[in-house]
DNA sequence: TTTAAACTATGATAATTGTCATGATTTTCT
DNA sequence: AGAAAATCATGACAATTATCATAGTTTAAA
């Protein structure tokens, strides 16, 4: 079993501010879980034991609505820790984490973290200014959702794929989601999603090969009005 | 000058875990400024060089979009801290903060603040703790602002503004805000929060008097369609 | 106090987005 | 391979919301 030293998501996240023995001790509590694309890996209004850091994959943040929707509130990649908020907070989960394809997690229990928060003053600023930095995020989705067009969120979702999780040789995008997918991310209808992905392809901003997708003009993609 | 350890505000935010040595300092460092209502706290992309407490009257935080509207992303009351996320990222402010009344506020220089969360343990924990409920509310927000309608958006800012700021005796919201106000509270135009709000008047939802407004049936308000 | 400015109100209409329906296409499973 | 399920696509229509216009009301200031 890897040891955390040499865990590659460590590099991405507050966890490298741990000293060779913090570490050695998150090493030897942590677990690694792997779950399959679709899988649950926990539920709304659920108590956390642990936090998990993603190694391999991405994970969905989502949160069910009154209308029976599911919304998309943001995209955990490599290297980010996904409940810590809870664990933080001491509350429930109120978004649930899917895996969006075969995912490797690394699970490391709350005592451990809460423990480095106390006893490290640089693992614990640390992972304050990665709080700062998610609710700047926060925020900034928020006022995306109030003042722009469906089909402006849509553009950028696509633009956001493309930055986080990067585009294989041939242009087309590390990451395919189902149009469902996007419309969950952008709070709108599916069919909405399909119909303006359609018309960017009519439009040569994108295009298409089966599932995936190509940003063309990225330029016009971004200042679609 | 009234010093730190009477003050009200102190009570609500994690000021109170500092240690009286602490207070002390702060205390001397500390300004009181007065904004009259409407006055600009800071606008948005400037670098703070401190933090602001609300001792008295209510901030709002707003941003400026594309299409010349503010939406407004909070509301900041009595004890809340105003520029602690600029300060702990040491970015540039994304928001702007302005004076929805005449408002009395605490400056703490950000070396003091910093110092703080560096040497106790408790406070930058609490400052933690913080941020994380600043960001469940920041994504339950976004959830709202993706899956509800104008008409319940509105309805639910009705009634977090008299649950986060009260009522007079008689029954009518302590902080008046124009129908603008609530347009952008809720990312809407505002001719549309006009409209919704006289429909709930119809309604008996509520009633007004002037600027002012009273919830009449909050169970039925809360359950808007 | 009266005059201007800001705010509230409402109608008419346009634009955006959601919903329902119906097929085509692709993927998955056996 | 073939059937079933999921996904994608598109039309028609309804609902929501924005925009423009105009006027009444309240507030603030000269």
């Amino acid at each position: 079993m890897s040891r955390c030293e040499q865990c590659i998501a460590r590099q991405l996240n507050s966890m490298k501010t741990l000293t060779k023995e913090e570490l050695k001790e998150v090493a030897a509590c942590k677990r690694t879980i792997f779950y399959k694309k679709g899988e649950v890996i926990f539920g709304e209004n659920e108590m956390l034991s642990g936090v998990y850091c993603v190694r391999e994959g991405i994970c969905k943040m989502t949160k069910l609505s009154a209308n029976g929707k599911d919304h998309t509130v943001k995209l955990m990649g490599k290297g980010k820790l996904i409940g810590q908020r809870s664990v933080i907070s001491d509350e429930r989960t109120h978004l649930s984490a899917v895996a969006l394809n075969d995912v490797e997690l690394c699970y490391v229990p709350k005592d451990q973290i809460l423990g480095n928060i106390k006893s490290n003053q640089e693992f614990s600023f640390h992972v304050l200014q990665n709080l700062a930095q998610d609710l700047r995020e926060a925020e900034g989705d928020l006022i995306n959702m109030a003042q722009k067009s469906v089909r402006q969120r849509l553009s950028e979702a696509l633009t956001y794929v493309r930055d986080n999780f990067g585009e294989t040789a041939d242009g087309y995008l590390n990451v395919n989601l189902s149009r469902e997918d996007y419309a969950s991310i952008v709070g709108t209808a599916t069919e909405s999603a399909i119909r303006i992905l359609s018309q960017f392809k009519k439009e040569g901003l994108i295009s298409t090969a089966g599932k995936q997708i190509k940003i063309e003009k990225l330029h016009e993609l971004k200042r679609v009005e």
